[in-house]
DNA sequence: TCATGTCTGCGCGAAATTGATCGAATGCAC
DNA sequence: GTGCATTCGATCAATTTCGCGCAGACATGA
């Protein structure tokens, strides 16, 4: 029996005694990050003598909850650079699920045509469609008939100051600096003004029965006007929204007839979308 | 075809995560540029060891990002009032005369009072008087009935965007890129709601007989509703400002209450405002 | 004792990252 | 406007890293 191993060529069996729950090894992962700002997938494997897969694993794991931030070849601190801007929490978030807000608002502007008008809302993820939108080099192109974005992000508006081959329009109103958004009775009286062949817009939590709710009451009158002006209606939502409930409803969750997602999004939550007549893309 | 392949002329140099990771690099990148203000690409690739064409694909990046901004043969800073490029014309414009517009911006911030509701308009002169606000200790301390600034310069938001003393409110508009002002329908339809003790706003050319003139005429209808809305109208005005005629007429002299200049304006045309029942303080 | 579920380590194909090269585009001097 | 040098963008090869399935080990419960 035993002995055995003299001559076994593998052995896959890791005494676990003695060593540390997933947890614990979660937890001394993020503290070494915190200390270091960065590791590499093998030094976590070696401080913590565990394999190379499962120290990966745990990495998914903290990353998911935002812990730490996920790059090749290994973690870093998910501290921001911040080399001037004040803390703002629009600011904040944007760290949070960054690789997936980029595909998500990339795959989203791919929508637009170029000419076309388009509304994009406040949030990190609609800033990244934005950016996006920057870089476009069809719609520099296609100079004969402009295309126009209309915002009420103040990020969006700062994203495409310089951005000449895009037409800016922003809302009025007042504005809500947690998120650097335009809010109130002169956004909703601009917006009577204006028509959009799209919308993109984020939103706080996504729930098939709660439907679209956001986090701040005095908003959503603002969003439902926004939802109102166009004829497509682009949800930016990573999985991080779906399956909650923020306290503001906003709108049923087919009043969007598109939402663009990351490939992390359960397939529950994207069936149940579906089902309520909604398009789902992943990015 | 000899020679070549029989001796690898080329070594593809792995990647190495012991040196930095990408996203470790774009930090660099952009606490280097955010430092000097600018970075050739070859600079970039021999301060961080790596290759020209990973630099590059750094900085596209960092440019998609909005963190730094993308010229032939390098980078640029971006920091630059939070967004704006520095060639463009209102903030060429900024140098020119800098001392007097700061003195002037400085006393016509000095008339707000606490709780008051001002309107800044767009130019230099007005950032300028925004500038000073930001920094009023006195606008910090009277919390319950807080200072509101109601603007259509985009750089005055961006100046006032984390002064969170001060009520901001915003004119929609269509962005008119050389001023970073907002224009048109939708931000007369907003002035039509909101009222002001004090407006500040800048011109572009004062003279006693053609009375108020700016160069672009779209813009004079935004500026007289905006005339509109204040019981004080106060004027910022350099001395450069003084005996010159723009095409588009906006309003006669006397729609100012009071003008705020500097000491070099010649005697013959403050007497000529004062004429004209203005009100003339010498900043 | 056996079945079941969870966790760990390993291997292989796929994806990502990097450096180099080449034609095209851009900027600069005259 | 013309010519020349530089820079940019796209592509390829090399290597590392990632994602996923698989098998073994331990804990739990019948």
């Amino acid at each position: 029996m035993d002995h055995a191993n003299s001559v076994q060529p593998r052995l896959p069996s890791p005494p676990r005694l003695s060593s540390l729950s997933s947890a614990e090894r979660q937890d001394r992962i993020a503290e070494f990050v915190a200390l270091n700002g960065r590791a590499s997938v093998e030094d976590l494997a070696t401080a913590l003598q565990i394999s190379i897969a499962t120290a990966r694993r745990d990495i998914v794991v903290l990353s998911q909850h935002g812990r730490v931030q996920r790059v090749h070849g290994g973690v870093r601190s998910r501290h921001i650079e911040a080399t001037a801007q004040p803390e703002l929490p629009a600011l904040q978030r944007e760290e949070e699920q960054r690789e997936e807000k980029q595909r998500i608002g990339a795959r989203a502007a791919a929508r637009v045509r170029p000419g076309e008008t388009i509304f994009i809302g406040s949030g990190t993820t609609a800033l990244a469609a934005a950016r996006s939108l920057r870089t476009r080099q069809d719609l520099r192109t296609h100079t004969a008939d402009p295309t126009t974005v209309i915002t009420n992000s103040l990020l969006v508006i700062n994203a495409l100051a310089d951005a000449s081959h895009i037409e800016l329009i922003v809302l009025g109103g007042q504005l809500r600096r947690s998120e650097m958004s335009l809010i109130g009775h002169t956004a909703e009286r601009a917006l009577a003004d204006l028509r959009a062949d799209r919308v993109l817009m984020g939103i706080r939590a996504v729930d098939a029965r709660a439907g679209l709710t956001n986090a701040w009451l005095p908003e959503t009158q603002t969003d439902r006007a926004i939802l109102a002006i166009a004829r497509e209606v682009v949800l930016l939502a990573d999985h991080t929204k779906f399956g909650h409930i923020a306290p503001a409803f906003v709108a049923p969750l087919n009043a969007a007839h598109i939402i663009v997602t990351d490939n992390q999004t359960s397939s529950e939550h994207i069936e149940a979308a579906v089902a309520a007549g909604v398009r789902v893309i992943l990015a």
